[in-house]
DNA sequence: GCGACAG
DNA sequence: ATCTTGTCGC
């Protein structure tokens, strides 16, 4: 399971409103916005790491396959794709059920779930301070230890730095992205009304963001878009730790796969549902 | 005082 | 986030 080296940055729920915004300054100051991944963002994508499919479409990479260079060659440029960890909650009276969804490309190598109490309720610009816990102790019963975490909600985008990507990524100390349907703070440099998949645009620090006036701090993508109506809106993704906001967008759009949502994200969302359903029952 | 406001 | 049937279309 992935390790909490970061203890001191616990969400605690009993913190008073100001205390609990001191900590977010905290979470902002110890995070990461640039890339330190430790894996390839290309190799997210999942069309892509078919290693051993690669290295037999491609005999010509290696001259010689008695020194083993031909294998190492395309174990070079087909990498195995990064663990990502998916997570998504759905709520039942005062308690959530938060799930995990690990996946390698396109497998599913894992998913978890956890039931914790709801202490605090939903505050805009607090929200890991009601969903940060419950996350940590569905992660808590995690085998794997992801590469990457998509978390549903900001990252940067928040107006102190530290959305609930941002918090989490910085208690684990590993690569996070915030993935939110919604704009929470800062403005768009270009209007997203009815874009085509494929479409981003920077989102940046306005006057309710701790950052500098205009700090590219997330972007807004289109993942998918209908030809006709309803018109679908933009993703919002922002760094959660570890890695930039033009690489956040890359990732999201190599794990989105046809669906307004990426993938991991996508699985954990009904993994959370089916769960939700089993504790309603007994 | 008014408006904005992830899930 | 959650409460919820049917319905239009690929």
């Amino acid at each position: 399971m992935p390790d909490v080296v970061r203890p001191e940055f616990r969400p605690d729920p009993s913190l008073s409103r100001e205390a609990m915004e001191a900590l977010q300054r905290d979470v902002a100051a110890a995070a990461v916005f640039e890339d330190d991944l430790g894996f390839d963002p290309a190799a997210v994508r999942l069309d892509a790491g078919q290693r051993s499919l690669a290295t037999g479409v491609e005999p010509a990479a290696g001259a010689d396959a008695t020194d083993g260079t031909n294998t190492a060659d395309a174990a070079a440029r087909f990498p195995d794709p990064p663990l990502v960890a998916g997570i998504d909650q759905a709520f039942l009276d005062d308690r959530a059920v938060s799930a995990v969804v690990v996946t390698r490309g396109s497998e599913v190598v894992e998913r978890t779930y956890a039931v914790s109490p709801l202490d605090v309720p939903y505050i805009p610009g607090l929200l890991s301070f009601r969903e940060g816990g419950p996350v940590l102790d569905a992660l808590a019963t995690l085998d794997a230890e992801p590469d990457l975490y998509v978390l549903d909600g900001s990252g940067r985008v928040h107006f102190r730095e530290a959305g609930i990507a941002t918090h989490v990524g910085v208690m684990l100390d590993a690569p996070a992205v915030g993935v939110a349907k919604s704009l929470l703070c800062g403005r768009l440099e270009e209007e997203p009304d009815g874009r085509p998949a494929g479409w981003r645009t920077p989102i940046l620090a306005n006057g309710r963001v701790t950052a500098p006036e205009g700090t590219v701090i997330g972007y807004a993508y289109q993942s998918r878009q209908y030809d006709t109506n309803p018109v679908i809106n933009p993703l919002y993704v922002s760094p959660g730790h570890r890695v930039s906001a033009e690489t956040t967008v890359d990732l999201v759009a190599g794990l989105c796969d046809g669906y307004k949502l990426p993938e991991p994200t996508r699985l954990a969302d009904s993994y959370a549902d089916d769960a939700k359903r089993e504790v309603r029952k007994g």
